[in-house]
DNA sequence: ATCTTTGCAAACTTTTTGCACCAAT
DNA sequence: ATTGGTGCAAAAAGTTTGCAAAGAT
């Protein structure tokens, strides 16, 4: 398992994953290419919003509904995942790129922490309890050094 | 139901809470009482719906929106805490039962946890990251041992 | 020709809010 | 008499859905 940050640039091939939504009955769409593009040339998490602004600097007319369609769609093919950051809207990220994220509640700001974080506490919860656990689908809420609770003691 | 449960059972006095909500210049109002005692004589998790629906056998009269703004002004003081187990709505209970929970996806199945179960994560977050995380917040969702995932191997 | 996707509008779910009235101090 | 709480209805916020038209195969 890699260490901290060599996010593993791109590895995934948008006409191979168009492919696979064909081999799964799927038609390829403008929309689709669109969405996946954006997910891959994004650096960070988008929103569902985020993801359909940048789709609409080439495709104006593609409507948010589709886009959520789409990252659905995706995410069944297990290309796509989503993350809760917080309370609000869920962030979408290339599955190959599985991380853990803490989350300031107060600035938003996102550390981005190895996918094994937890590892051991995974193994103990299906040791323990048969329970298999997905820790990546919510993020690590609390607050960043710049936005310390009050109260707090540096 | 569940394995270790060392539940402290109820150390909460109703009065001296209320008393708390007097002191911070609240009303004591039978809405407030009955929230809380619902709250105290639950063995598990209430939604605010649940809640409502507890307070309702006595109260018929006290609107689900009293319920949330009740709930919010007792976290404020500290007296009780919300849990996201999953999409759907929050689920709360007394802040003194702090623990980690399991939530199942499919069947809704709660596994209760002990509180320090990330108390290392929480300690690396804090000292690698300067992050202070409330771990607590969001439960761990998955698949009981009843439920395991499509291709799962027992 | 068929079957999937899309755009749009409308529904949905959980929680919050504005406001006039009511109640606790 | 104050101030804070309550019921109600309506708004928010994020996501989902029904449907007829458009598009991919």
């Amino acid at each position: 398992m890699p260490a901290h940050h060599d996010a593993p640039a791109a590895t995934v091939d948008i006409d191979e994953v168009l492919e696979l939504v064909r081999a799964h009955g799927g038609r390829v769409t403008s929309a689709r290419r669109a969405v996946l593009s954006a997910l891959v040339s994004a650096d960070a998490h988008l929103t569902a919003e985020e993801v359909a602004q940048a789709v609409h600097s080439d495709h104006p007319d593609v409507h948010l509904s589709t886009v959520y369609r789409t990252l659905e769609a995706l995410e069944q093919l297990g290309v796509v995942t989503h993350v809760h950051l917080g309370h609000g809207k869920a962030s979408y990220h290339l599955a190959e790129r599985v991380h853990h994220h803490a989350a300031c509640e107060v600035c938003g700001h996102v550390i981005e922490l190895p996918a094994d974080l937890l590892s051991d506490v995974v193994r103990e919860l299906k040791e323990r309890h048969g329970f298999v656990a997905d820790v990546h689908h919510f993020a690590f809420v609390g607050h960043c050094t710049t936005c310390l609770p009050e109260g707090h003691i540096r």
